[in-house]
RNA sequence: GGCGGCAUAGCCAAGUGGCUAAGGCGCGGGACUGCAAAUCCUGUAUUCCCCGGUUCAAAUCCGGGUGCCGCCUCCA
């Protein structure tokens, strides 16, 4: 298994610190407002490769923090007139409704920041101890770059390259320009939190390491985030923990791509992020994940409402394919072999070695995805076929799709399986009258009377249930 | 100005030295059907932005050009 690590800028075959362990840290969300796109995908490639080591039968250990105390959080606050610390953590309530529903698994810890203010003075002053970090007159700690010689070694920049960039509000109390906060000293209707440097809260960036660091230890195998994380945040990540550890911060560093929306960036000068609460009012979370997964993770991805409407019948066709599976698995599969069956049995391994193939080189989830729709086709033309299909072979179909489902996490699951809700009508008295409704057609469709069929079968249409007339009977799914 | 990325069919998108250039959406033909829907079969890039080079062999490597984008500032 290798996958691409921004530290070295190149491929690596991935080697865990503790055989059979992976120990990932992903950079989560401020929580001033509802996530948007971007954070969506960042959330669900970090989901699906902690899937991925989990499909390997490795013990994952997934850290994702919540960085609940920030400047953008007090100013929003002053503006509803809340409290900064009451906001915060109702937007980490709908963080989860969000993710829930993007079907995001928990993570194993999701640390707070304002729940690790004890953690954070311990790193800060560890790191003065070592001479890293110097506290300035009006009660500001700062980190000094300048201290740390191997700083720039993740984002590929020198101190000198970056003097030339640097802005003009450089802090007079700062060394350097490029020095950055580890403790803000509060301003007068700001939270605090007591210091020894006085009341004050924590820069952004100490946060990740001191709580990095607390859960997974030093040299734990993988931190992540969006690319625009690089510099400076997880620059000044590595510079804060090695610096106060002297050991090796993160080994792996994986970062995902930009999301545009119609080629432009999202932001909002541009007015134009898309919260994934919106989004989820016009298309379902399992076309919205086969979106962000359709294109390999390090890549920009650019939003558009075609191919939202390309990845909702992606996802139909999915659906249709397990569902046919499903029933012929209920109804005419036989125990005895199958001669139309043999072409079919190579398939599926040949799919099953290259999804995995693909998913080891980097992450591939898009070549995953196109295995997947040749796992439904194969599938699909095998129970066209064969009249008798072998049950064995379609339990094999059937296992595939729960394994690239339980990777990919398009569709919600129970119990190891796939949910669909096509087969669920409200209640049972709903589902008995839609049965009438089935058989009434039925006869009308006897005696000819087709008016009265397609009358039931468009207004049915009209409450969002699509009858199907197959050679084995009426199907029927929701729209 | 510095650093980096990308350019593959109508659209989206894999593939990074050699089998017929994956897959999805769309579109065309056929099968099935009373008609649909779903599904199946089948067609849909003589070619991978342009020019030059390396090689027996390049979409894939090298050089140049053009175009688009990101980071360097809070940001997934």
């Amino acid at each position: 298994m290798e996958f691409y690590n921004t530290l070295s800028k190149r491929k690596e075959t991935f080697q865990p610190g503790e055989p059979g362990r992976v120990k990932m840290y992903v950079c989560g969300p401020t929580t001033y407002n509802y996530i948007h796109l971007g954070n969506a995908r960042a959330l669900v490639v970090f989901d699906t490769i902690r899937r991925y080591f989990l499909y390997k039968g490795y013990d994952v250990t997934y850290v994702q923090n919540f960085t609940d105390i920030d400047d953008k959080i007090i100013k929003r606050a002053q503006e509803l007139n809340e409290d900064p610390v009451a906001l915060a953590r109702r937007y980490i309530e709908e963080y989860y409704t969000d993710a829930d529903a993007l079907n995001v698994r928990r993570a194993d810890v999701h640390p707070k920041v304002s729940e690790h203010i004890p953690d954070i003075i311990d790193m800060i002053e560890r790191l003065i101890a070592r001479g890293y970090a110097y506290v300035t007159g009006d009660g500001n700690v700062y980190f000094a770059v300048r201290k740390f010689p191997e700083y720039g070694k993740l984002s590929g920049r020198s101190l000198d390259e970056m003097r030339s960039g640097a802005r003009v509000d450089v802090d007079p109390n700062k060394r350097d320009p490029l020095d950055f906060a580890l403790w803000k000293a509060a301003k007068p209707g700001e939270p605090f939190w007591d210091s020894p440097w006085g009341r004050g809260r924590p820069g952004w960036h100490i946060e990740c390491s001191a709580m990095s660091l607390k859960y997974l230890g030093t040299a734990f195998d993988i931190h992540g985030g969006g690319a625009d994380l690089i510099f400076p945040h997880h620059e000044n990540e590595i510079a804060q923990s090695e610096g106060a550890t002297g050991e090796t911060f993160a080994r792996y560093w994986i970062h995902n791509g930009f999301i545009t929306i119609n080629k432009e960036k999202m932001s909002k000068s541009l007015g134009n992020i898309f919260l994934v609460r919106d989004l989820l009012d016009h298309y379902s979370p399992a076309a919205l994940r086969l979106f962000l997964l359709g294109t390999h993770y390090r890549s920009p991805l650019d939003f558009d409402l075609d191919a939202m409407q390309a990845a909702e019948k992606a996802v139909i066709r999915l659906k249709n394919s397990l569902m046919l599976l499903r029933e012929a698995l209920e109804g005419r599969a036989v125990e005895e072999a199958d001669l139309e069956g043999e072409d079919f049995a190579g398939k599926l391994e040949e799919i099953s070695s290259r999804f995995e193939k693909g998913m080891d080189d980097d992450f591939n989830t898009a070549l995953g995805l196109a295995c997947w729709f040749d796992l439904a086709h194969e599938t699909n033309s095998y129970l066209h076929r064969s009249a008798q299909p072998n049950r064995s072979l379609l339990e094999r179909a059937l296992q595939l799709f729960t394994d690239f489902n339980g990777i990919l996490g398009v569709f919600p699951e129970e119990g190891g399986e796939i949910v669909l809700e096509e087969r669920k009508v409200g209640d049972d008295l709903s589902e008995k009258l839609l049965e009438l409704l089935i058989e009434v057609r039925q006869d009308a469709r006897k005696q000819k009377n087709f008016a009265l069929a397609d009358h039931i079968r468009d207004r049915l249409k009209e409450l969002g249930i699509i009858l199907e007339d197959t050679p084995q009977g009426v199907r029927w799914r929701k729209a």
